[in-house]
DNA sequence: TTGTAGGCGTTATCAG
DNA sequence: CTGATAACGCCTACAA
């Protein structure tokens, strides 16, 4: 069912029909009705595509996620579609897995389609790769970053502080008299390494001795190993970060399946503040980087530079903690 | 950037340098790498808008997810995403709330980008207001429905048999000796009510006594608290069935802050077998509807479906108990 | 091997 | 107030 056929059966020109579709001026009360009928009638939609292809507009934002096994990157992604359908776009959503190259493939993918904006959710966005591929294909369109930043005239970057969040995390353990802790990574995200650093250079400030960073894959499996072999290697340990925390929840159950109580000897701060912090028992004392705060914050710079607004290049989220039971 | 720009640079035809982006045969060797070097030096990416006007093949699938609170929910469309996109499909997707209208809304949009295929998640898509919106606006679209099912001749549904699956968690309580079992639900969704009847009938069936149906919303407040208001009003329960995880590990948690043990005095078990069953301390007993599974199954049956086969028109994915340490 | 012409479903710009 | 007509970017006969 096409304009055309609409046209034909209420013996009209295409343009009439078109006039009544977009509640354009100009048409007579009575055609206007008579069309309107024929289209209930006909369950006449139209097709966007065509329409994107004159109006030049595709309505359509592209959402790349790099890891959905993180939960508030998926969560993200809905909270921004969310903000986007209210103003007529539709999302397109990818999980591009967090190789470099299959990254720059999507970044055409999106161009084919046209998209008018794009979001990048996760650090690990923020690439080489990645930003060639922006320049090549997304040059003219509005990119904005949940978690990373790029340097190019259309890209936005919404960042959380995590470096000094989680120094505050360090310090925060001290004050509690925790004086050895120990950091727990497992990607090598930009963000988590901005997390490392936080953590090292809390420890080298406050002068709590060496540099505890042990390595593990986002499991609870991996978390629960890593945690025991830390306490074998360090029993003197008396807290624990972890990069995340799903985590810090399979560390905690570890801890507490070594005879170890929580948080008197040894104390445990997960990372992102999500729900499996409130879970877990003891709950989780984490650190919030503002996930809800900072995807919102993505969608409305968003949606002024598609606006023709101007919004800030460079956002900074700030960060806290939210104690719990585990500190 | 588009063909004819590239054909005017090379010094041929538009039709030939969409023979050579196509890969299609009669292109003289010589010319044909003369227009990849242009395509490549230009960044030449097709628009699929276009291109799809004239195939009448949009590429382009569509999800619609119910309830974003519910994990398994969002992670089975990111499951069905990624099959997907293997086969050069786009996915767009919405979340369009429990509201019925807004579900028939957004299926009328699906049908505006002119989608070839739509994958509905959540049972609270079987409703009437879709059924109709469907056979309005997509008639002659393969629809798979991920736990639901309305009987249309385009329409596919996957189903976890959760009515049998909350019955046998009755039983495995009962077995176990606890013999006053209640039940907790939040949304009044089709899958809800279904694991609602399987308690009912169990309960029936074994003779156990009054039905103890408890309402609560999806919050983990929420769960903390009706578990509470069911100790006191029942102490004479000694087993509790959660509709999800979510309210089973906050219930949990309301027994041990009550002194109660478990499972010894009361026993717990969630549904989902999500992720929350793992973190949870102690870990949760779940009903595995096999979520993995289940959304696997509706990829694959859209893909079958696409690609014009007969899928199976109605599949029942069974689901078994992973019992861990709360029964 | 290559080019021409027509059309996919719309909207926009003119005339009338 | 209404109707031709020409795009939008691409593909595909058909013709050369």
């Amino acid at each position: 069912m096409t304009i055309y056929d609409i046209a034909k059966k209420a013996g009209v020109s295409a343009s009439t029909v078109s006039r009544v579709i977009n509640n354009k001026p100009g048409v007579r009360e009575e055609t206007k009705k008579r069309i309107q009928q024929l289209l209930i009638k006909y369950n006449y939609s139209p097709n966007e595509a065509a329409r994107g292809l004159v109006t030049q507009a595709s309505k359509i934002i592209g959402i790349l996620v790099d890891d959905i096994r993180t939960i508030h990157h998926t969560d993200g992604a809905y909270i921004i579609e969310r903000e986007l359908v209210k103003l007529g776009y539709c999302c397109i959503i990818f999980n591009t897995g967090t190789d470099e190259a299959s990254k720059a493939k999507y970044i055409n993918i999106l161009k084919r389609r046209r998209v008018e904006g794009a979001v990048l959710i996760g650090s690990s966005f923020q690439v080489k790769a990645v930003e060639q591929a922006i320049k090549k294909y997304l040059n003219d369109t509005p990119v904005v970053m949940a978690n990373g930043y790029l340097d190019l005239p259309n890209v936005y970057g919404i960042l959380a502080d995590e470096q000094n969040g989680v120094a505050n995390c360090v310090k925060l353990l001290y004050d509690k008299g925790h004086r050895r802790p120990a950091f727990v990574i497992d990607l090598h995200t930009p963000s988590n390494l901005a997390k490392k650093a936080g953590y090292e250079q809390a420890v080298q400030s406050l002068g709590l001795g060496d540099i505890l960073v042990y390595e593990t894959n986002r499991t609870l499996q991996g978390g629960y190993n890593v945690t025991k072999k830390i306490m074998q290697e360090h029993p003197e340990v008396d807290g624990i970060i972890y990069a995340v925390d799903l985590l810090a929840a399979a560390g905690t159950r570890a801890l507490l399946d070594m005879g170890i109580s929580i948080p008197k000897q040894v104390a445990v701060i997960g990372i992102d503040n999500s729900i499996y912090a409130e879970i877990c028992n003891p709950k989780l004392t984490s650190l919030d980087n503002k996930l809800l705060n900072l995807s919102m914050t993505a969608a409305h710079t968003l949606i002024s530079a598609l606006a023709g607004g101007q919004p800030n290049k460079k956002i900074l989220i700030f960060s806290s903690i939210e104690e719990r039971e585990t500190t």
